[in-house]
DNA sequence: CTGCGGTGATACCGACCAGGTATGACAGCG
DNA sequence: CGCTGTCATACCTGGTCGGTATCACCGCAG
């Protein structure tokens, strides 16, 4: 009946996530028993057992995980709510725009220059970040808009508006018999045992296994590239930072990806609106 | 610093709403006092002004403005995670879809019978509801998806599968010249004094100003169609529900429409993801 | 079998703060 | 000049949040 308060999802979610009440305390900065009892007071109140207490730790039933998620969502959305209200209050009408660093730099700064130019332009600051934070960036109101990649970037619940669809290259060292070729398939780079293509990291951060390096940011991949030690595939308008040591080959199969402004659904405020109208025109 | 508790954007929400502290205490039945505390207390904490206090009544600033659509959300998110986390520990397996009740009727049908005919289909609940109810219902969890329809309904921040695109329809009162034609276009519409262009409610609930007939529910418009006393604009499917005494003539230049399944962008549960992959195929 | 270390739960207590009542300051208005 | 209605202030009370001390329970080593 009455709603949940954010300290109670605070406190689940530690416990959740750490499955261990007194580290969960510890975390938090409180001791262990009123943490126990918040937790008791939270599943009496919901009528729900969330954690099911075998000796030696804690596992989360499936109400528990459904929970967790959802609370995540909610203090993310409270965090955000209150860095956007003092933003919105200190005055300063900045727009705060998260990027890839390195990624979309002609599209970035087309929209930058035509955003310039309408009348009011309110002031954009560029927010370069690694790679899949720009959706926490805009979840938890660091920033107001993003530039993300469909399929690479999650981006459930958020709008977005489509800026570019482009097809994907493969960045091959420059002296690699297939970089003389004009055209190449998914099958052609697999068939290349010793150019494995480097992995990325998943939402989630970890990386599915197999040969190629684990990619953190885009310099080490350019490097490992250029040294003739992993092939990589990346949409075509990578290629503005591309190197004399990298060649770019279309992929003929590889889907395509398409370049969206994203932000968050109810930030509909008129700056945020003026950008994506102005992006719309391309 | 320390995060909004959602008591204290309870009472923020209700005073932004009745710009007025008396009211607002008694809609939350509490006193007033307390209440300008703890409205006070928010400012402090987050630094930031967001009432104009003018003696009579009470403004928002524009930090409180944007606050105020935040703090709805993420009411709504949390009210959401109860009922959800809720079901969930029922234990009853049952997905709750909300669709406009009588928009749909063959498209809900063969969803509905794909789903069915999975191998672990779970049971479907169907939830009919008002104009623009469905969001609403999705946002505060008491429906785990929707169907409708681009771009009447607001789809900010749920995530969304095309289903079906189609033309929409003029629905005339039989007898009425217009409805021996083939095909109207907009301007035919607007060019015929004698039958008003039915108006729907808007998002928040209000009508735009017009002489035609404001619409609440899909029966009365039927019976004032009926009567020749007004037109609708409809996507082609609600011939379905259609009388004796209405016609329907395609419309050449009305926007498409595209009916959509939607749900919110955390419940990535298993049932809805079997949904929304049964949906896929058509 | 019996301490020992480690889990979460319970008992109790103090301090804080949410909430109530009474009242104040101030403006509009008859 | 009161009267009315606004929100803010002052003060009191009770619930509850958090802390310390302890219990109940289990696994394990000796």
């Amino acid at each position: 009946m009455d709603p949940l308060e954010t300290r109670e999802l605070r406190y689940f979610v530690a416990v959740a996530e750490e499955l261990h009440f007194s580290r969960a305390a510890e975390r938090l900065g409180i001791a262990q028993p009123p943490l126990s009892r918040a937790i008791q007071q939270l599943e009496r109140r919901l009528g729900v057992t969330l954690l099911e207490r075998d000796r030696r730790g804690v596992t989360l039933t499936s109400a528990g995980q459904l929970l967790l998620g959802e609370a995540r969502a909610i203090l993310d959305a409270a965090a955000a709510a209150a860095r956007r209200t003092r933003r919105a209050a200190s005055g300063t009408k900045r727009l705060i725009l998260a990027t890839k660093a390195g990624a979309n730099h002609e599209l970035l700064r087309k929209l930058l220059d035509a955003h310039a130019a309408e009348p009011d332009a309110t002031e954009i600051e560029v927010l370069l970040c690694g790679m899949g934070d720009q959706a926490r960036m805009l979840r938890d109101g660091r920033a107001d808009v993003a530039l993300m990649q469909r399929p690479f970037d999650a981006l459930a619940g958020l709008d977005t508006e489509d800026l570019l669809t482009e097809q994907q290259v493969a960045i091959l060292p420059a002296g690699h018999p297939l970089a003389a070729r004009t055209s190449l398939t998914m099958a052609d780079l697999a068939a290349v045992p010793d150019l494995p293509v480097a992995r990325w990291p998943r939402h989630d951060g970890s990386y599915e296994p197999g040969p190629g390096p684990e990619i953190h940011d885009q310099a080490q991949l350019a490097q490992l590239i250029a040294l003739g030690r992993t092939v990589a595939v990346l949409c075509a308008s990578s290629r503005s930072w591309l190197w004399d040591a990298h060649t770019a080959v279309p992929l003929a199969d590889a889907p395509h990806v398409t370049t969206v402004l994203a932000w968050p659904p109810h930030s509909r405020s008129r700056d945020v609106a003026g950008l994506v109208r102005t992006a719309a025109r391309l």
